[in-house]
DNA sequence: GGTAGCTTGTGAATGATTTCACAAGCCCTC
DNA sequence: GAGGGCTTGTGAAATCATTCACAAGCTACC
């Protein structure tokens, strides 16, 4: 299979919230440019994002809503659950540890970490912090393949660094600087003062604003 | 000036985090090179992004740390600062509004609201939290440009309405819910469960992985 | 069973972004 | 002030992503 671009993989994704709705209204069939529109883009540009994973739709028709959610889930690699460490028991470690969307979507935070003593113990739902001193051995006891980094940036790298290294494979990064992994390692990086800048350089060029 | 790609803006913030480092390191000089090194993109790119907006450097010798930090915060247009509105004080809204990060680049954060009254009048360091009523007479008031929304799905379309309607011109959208704005607005959107979902893409298919 | 009316899947064309490669320019030393 | 060693700025080339446009295929109806 050819290299697939992320953008095609962030639309699948919103394609799958899309259709997840329209199942939840009872709709049983859609057309590509139906979707496209819920989506904000094109019926052939979702023609073609499934294009590369298969052929899931009738002519004629358009796709059965339930089997394209269970396709798109598929691709995306939900079909199965997968372990999240969340590193960094701050406000925003807290709010993701505590945000309801992840597990709905299979993604199961086993664990919530922080160097803090003030706040190791603490419970969020049914989690309690835990001391940054339990990483490791957590990490080889559940074997979650996601870390989600919620500390200062001066302490991101070292974090980085201690997870990767006991096994993590794919890091969501909301601290404000730039890390670096070992190769096989998936990293992508949130970063709400860049989304700000972004919207402020829209504002101050609205002739040649960036989408 | 021609249109410039989102994707060069949001480099150009990256790089601007860079250089505030490099200037707090006492760096006074730098090289396109050294500057795609910490951004993990090219030399050629770095000169790319900046050459849309005009010529920064000195040939043989590189870019003043100092002079590129206000070139490029001239062309994000922070040599202003941004007044920001903050939708939704639950875990999410609480979190941004006590976040440092966005004062020390120049947002200004002026509002928090909540449709519950449960919350209204909590104190997030220095803010009160707000009366959802209050919006639009605040808004008109106080006229900030940028609203960040963090309120659950459902009510999200129905308070982009009202904000853009105040004359808000830019939304920040953390609610899980794709939303329309008249033209003229600029959105992002930025979805916790779309990034980890890109992120079981790319473990889910090692050969091809999304970047 | 044939025809009309849709909608998919996909090569080809277009458009956008990144990379290449090199002339032009600056500093330093001799 | 001439030459060597860097580094920028930028057209041109290459790569990547989106849009177009249409043949192929399905359903429904007569």
């Amino acid at each position: 299979m050819k290299h697939i671009a992320e953008s095609t993989v962030r639309r699948l994704s919103l394609y799958l919230r899309f259709l997840e709705e329209f199942e939840a209204q009872g709709q049983t069939t859609i057309s590509s440019g139906e979707l496209a529109l819920s989506g904000g883009t094109t019926s052939a540009q979702v023609r073609k994002d499934l294009s590369f994973f298969g052929s899931f739709g009738k002519r004629g028709l358009g796709y059965g809503v339930r089997d394209l959610i269970g396709s798109i889930r598929e691709i995306l690699g939900l079909h199965r659950t997968w372990s999240v460490v969340i590193i960094g028991a701050g406000k925003i470690g807290a709010a993701l540890a505590q945000y309801r969307g992840f597990t709905q979507r299979g993604f199961n935070v086993v664990g919530v970490y922080d160097k803090d003593p003030a706040r190791v113990g603490a419970k969020l739902d049914d989690l309690t912090v835990r001391a940054d001193s339990e990483l490791e051995r957590d990490i080889l006891r559940l074997k979650p393949q996601i870390a989600v980094l919620c500390v200062p940036g001066d302490a991101a790298q070292s974090l980085v660094d201690r997870v990767t290294k006991a096994g993590v494979k794919a890091v969501l990064n909301f601290a404000p600087a730039q890390i670096h992994v070992p190769k096989g390692v998936t990293v992508r990086a949130v970063n709400m003062a860049t989304e700000l800048e972004i919207l402020a350089f829209g504002l101050s060029h609205p002739e040649e604003r960036a989408s």
